[in-house]
DNA sequence: GTCTATAGTCGGATAGAC
DNA sequence: GTCTATCCGACTATAGAC
């Protein structure tokens, strides 16, 4: 380790030009991953991105697998910390107990945010792209996935619709309709190309945005509506 | 791999014109590129499953990509004669004018017609996936798609909207609503695995896909009477 | 029209210098 | 820990036999 630091280093932890390389390679790989997928990337391309050498990612990694593993846990990572934000977590709303109102409030705000992410943050795309493919084709890196961000961001979300509604968490109708909540969002990702070729739009900024989440969230209140006069 | 396999056809019909060539190699192409990616498709295993030969596909093609824009012709066909049976077409509805009622029958119809389609044939899972990798990163055999299957469904719907809430066809939040109609029954394909596993399901068959039709359809009907109280 | 052989390219993994 | 050189396998496309 001949020069210590190449920038500022942080406050308690700081990187060893090791961690660093380790970081970069991963960013790099989940940008291309999710770019061009698993078989299109070549770990050339990735080590070149990261502005590391190849051989440093069999040593950091055990291979190009290790790296999409890795590149899983950082997804898992970013995700909880913005549902956190956005929903809360588990444990907190088991404690509060929020009444109806405040669990539909939490609700369009939790919607509201996850559009927001999903359809403006550039980081997004790259996340669902990988997303998606794991899928479709699942590999240990979906465990990790699902386990760390699908079941408890849905379980949660099965809880705040009980509480604003009175149907059952974990019955079939209330997970199912919690995905079609999920699913009407995650389309304006996937389905962006299509969306901005027949909107009309040049890209899907803010502003776009801010119209996709006016209709999502009279989507969730219409439907908030019509559950609480027709009971499971 | 013997050269006497010619009685043993993999997919449909011994390749003994040129036409059942052309045939065996384009459905053979669509479901490994749905499967795995064009980029993660070899143009041997295509030729392997289509029982065709590698030459075969330069001369009935003129290379691989040239395979990809006939999947994508392919696609355009086999949804068009779904979807005119599910939806009708433009110029039917644009001659009926189908009153609101008429309308919201056409509409959930389609909704569940779509739904049994897309989740629960197994056709339709290498077609999404192709579709999915055009979006992400779209080729000339997008364009066609897109002219051929997005544009005309969703205007089409965009109609029937029209009819059942009265909401202009072509505005904004019309077109916006439908996509969210479209996304939460096409979720039920991309995400499946992730439904599967939080559903408790093994499979996703005609049954699964029944309550989820269910979901649907509660949620379509909701968003209609919601929107009748709520004047764009 | 169909099939084979081959040329040329690019991929991941690894060994070893520094 | 970092970087280079290299091996070996897999790919597309093409030329030419049948």
């Amino acid at each position: 380790m001949n020069k210590t630091s190449k920038s500022t280093p942080a406050l308690q932890t700081p990187p060893s030009s090791a961690d660093q390389t380790r970081t970069a390679l991963v960013r790099a790989a989940l940008k291309l991953f999710g770019s061009n997928g698993f078989d299109g990337t070549s770990t050339r391309d990735i080590a070149a991105l990261a502005n590391a050498n190849i051989g440093s990612i069999a040593y950091h990694f055990g291979g190009k697998d290790g790296l999409r593993l890795a590149a899983a846990d950082h997804i898992v990572e970013t995700i909880q910390a913005i549902a956190g934000q956005a929903i809360g977590n588990l444990d907190a709303t088991m404690a509060t107990r929020p009444g109806p109102d405040a669990a539909r409030a939490q609700l369009t705000a939790g919607v509201e945010r996850m559009i927001t992410f999903i359809v403006a943050s550039p980081e997004a795309g790259e996340v669902v792209q990988f997303v998606l493919r794991e899928l479709s084709h699942p590999t240990a890196a979906l465990d990790r996935i699902y386990n760390g961000v699908f079941e408890p961001i849905h379980k949660r979300l099965c809880l705040l619709w009980e509480q604003a509604t009175g149907e059952p968490a974990e019955s079939d109708k209330t997970k199912l309709t919690v995905f079609t909540l999920i699913g009407q969002v995650v389309y304006f990702r996937i389905g962006r190309e299509a969306v901005r070729r027949r909107m009309g739009w040049t890209e899907i900024g803010p502003r776009q945005a801010g119209a996709i989440i006016e209709v999502a969230r009279s989507n969730l209140l219409a439907i908030l509506e019509g559950r609480k006069g027709q009971p499971s």
